[in-house]
DNA sequence: AGCACGATTAACT
DNA sequence: GTTAATCGTGCTC
């Protein structure tokens, strides 16, 4: 049932290529011993110190200590002091660059997303940063872990591959206030649901 | 030590 | 369309 995680060598180059790539692939989180999983459907690049959208625009410190991590690693971060956010990171080690997981299409353990996300409708379940992470139960406890690896219980696996004519590319959303060209620049991939093949067990909005 | 603000969301009017 | 929620982080004093 379990694939091989993705090795490290896809998270090893360019973050661009990296974050058009993760679009199809399966984010798996393993609570109780359950999966539970969907397919990356939007995500966006965060680019090094010189990327004034980054948190590395502020160098190397405790909080940005992941993002100059090894690749293929978790960085999980908290903000507006409600949410969490999952990040892979990618490029070499003291390279700081990450994916931002922006939203995913579930596929298993529907019925412990249901309980997680309780409140909201099911097209709501997981089409935000903030709100896949509380569907998955994720948050501070996975900054850094190892995402080749099953052992952390959140891990990325091989999925459907997603064709250029089925992909959405703008602007990064959320970061009006950081100048040009970083706020315009088209580092957001989004997977267009209309004419992308939905995999069988995928369950759209 | 204090302060302004953020890679967002849900619950309003 | 607007706004409160809520706190860690990084910067200034």
């Amino acid at each position: 049932m379990t694939l091989s995680p993705l090795p490290v060598s896809f998270y090893n180059r360019s973050v661009l290529h990296v974050t058009r790539e993760l679009l199809g692939q399966r984010l798996v989180r393993l609570i109780d011993g359950q999966r539970v999983a969907g397919y990356i459907i939007e995500t966006e690049a965060y680019q090094g110190e010189s990327d004034l959208a980054c948190h590395a625009r502020a160098g190397r410190t405790p909080r940005t200590e992941a993002l100059y991590g090894p690749p293929g690693h978790a960085y999980v971060y908290f903000i507006y002091g409600v949410h969490w956010m999952l990040n892979c990171v990618a490029e070499p080690k003291d390279q700081p660059a990450a994916v931002l997981i922006r939203a995913i299409l579930p596929s298993e353990g529907l019925d412990c997303i249901a309980a997680r996300r309780k409140q909201a409708r099911p097209r709501d379940w997981t089409n935000g940063p903030a709100r896949l992470c509380q569907a998955l139960a994720i948050d501070g406890t996975f900054n850094e872990v190892d995402l080749t690896s099953t052992q952390g219980q959140l891990w990325i696996e091989p999925g459907p591959a997603v064709t250029e004519s089925s992909i959405i590319i703008g602007p990064r959303v959320g970061i009006s206030n950081v100048p040009e060209p970083w706020r315009s620049i088209p580092w957001r991939f989004q997977v267009d649901l209309k004419t992308w093949k939905l995999p069988p067990d995928a369950k759209p909005f």
